[in-house]
DNA sequence: ACCTGAACACCGTTCAAGT
DNA sequence: ACCTGAACACCGTTCAAGT
């Protein structure tokens, strides 16, 4: 006698997200999220393997989602008046920025020590940041546009993972600084 | 009756961070920990708060002993031959990319995504990296200062952070492009 | 075919009782 | 004064029994 579903992989993800970014993933319980999408611990097994596999899929929608983000960015500034790659580079910049700052736990777990078995994998953060590669090629060039994309994502990445950990304390805007970085490394990407 | 302290706070984060870096934060359980310091878990409590507080502790501990290395280094080559601040930036850089390559584990847990309860005070990574600070003040000036250490900081901890979630991945030399990245920011802070 | 209560193993933490 | 076994609450996971 066949039983009707009562939730799907995609809702238990969206509840675990809402559970991580609201009340962090300590708070990430089984049956915190059973209770969100209606239904007992036991079932969620059914659809996701178990924890591990459901923080990696977590942290993989997370991306997902910050790559729909960034592809979005650069068709706004494509059809926009000045697109240079200098201004594609320091908008997707500044895009990820808005980002981390909406969804600091989830983007903080995309590269965080998880269990390898809860390790996402980062296959998606490359087609997320695409457009940064593409527009990085125009301006540095084929022979040195991965190391540029990769010093831009890196530092980008770094500056907020430092931002969100509370790691700048010493004054100072914080705006600014990130948009004195932003400009600095994309200026010296141009050489 | 006085009965003998049997462990003391010291080597109960030296053996957590020793498990951390074995076997992960996961595998950080009290009872572990006790095993290694020879003694039964609930005395672990009278040493450490609980075990957010010790995962905070072994976070510090690493900050700490980071700090010391990037000390010994400037040192090491302030007494060399070319101790312009150039070369000092490159190879704090270097060393600092060893240290988290050394203690992946420890690395990575400074900057994860912790309860507020378990976050180390990040006020200790600010004496770890003053002589980043110091080189960065003598190379882009006073003004400039904070700003260029931030830069090149938040570049080394998201590559490395990067590059020990495996999110480097499409081909090429790590070495070559930390090395070529180390040197682009450094440079760039020369202007 | 999926859902669930019950059960199990394990972990963090507390505390009364030992020495 | 510190140590420990016992106990408790909680969590991840499994599974037989329900529908």
């Amino acid at each position: 006698m066949p039983a009707p579903e009562r939730t799907t992989p995609d809702a238990i993800v969206a509840a675990g997200r809402a559970i991580v970014e609201d009340r962090g993933l300590d708070a990430l319980t089984m049956s915190a999220v059973a209770e969100r999408v209606g239904v007992r611990a036991p079932s969620l097994y059914k659809r996701v393997g178990d924890r591990d596999a459901l923080v990696r899929g977590i942290a993989e929608s997370t991306v997902d989602d910050l790559g729909a983000r960034m592809h979005a960015a650069v068709e706004q500034v494509e059809t926009g008046a000045g697109d240079c790659p200098r201004d594609v580079l320091i908008t997707l910049g500044h895009e990820l920025r808005e980002f981390a700052h909406e969804y600091p736990n989830g983007f903080r777990l995309i590269f965080g020590p998880l269990s390898a078995a809860a390790r996402p994998d980062l296959a998606a953060l490359w087609r997320a940041t695409r457009p940064m590669l593409d527009a990085a090629t125009e301006l540095a060039g084929e022979v040195h546009a991965l190391e540029a994309a990769r010093t831009l994502t890196a530092w980008a990445n770094g500056f907020l993972i430092m931002e969100l950990a509370d790691a700048f304390r010493l004054g100072g805007d914080l705006d600014d600084a990130y948009k004195w970085g932003l400009t600095s490394i994309v200026d010296a990407m141009s050489r």
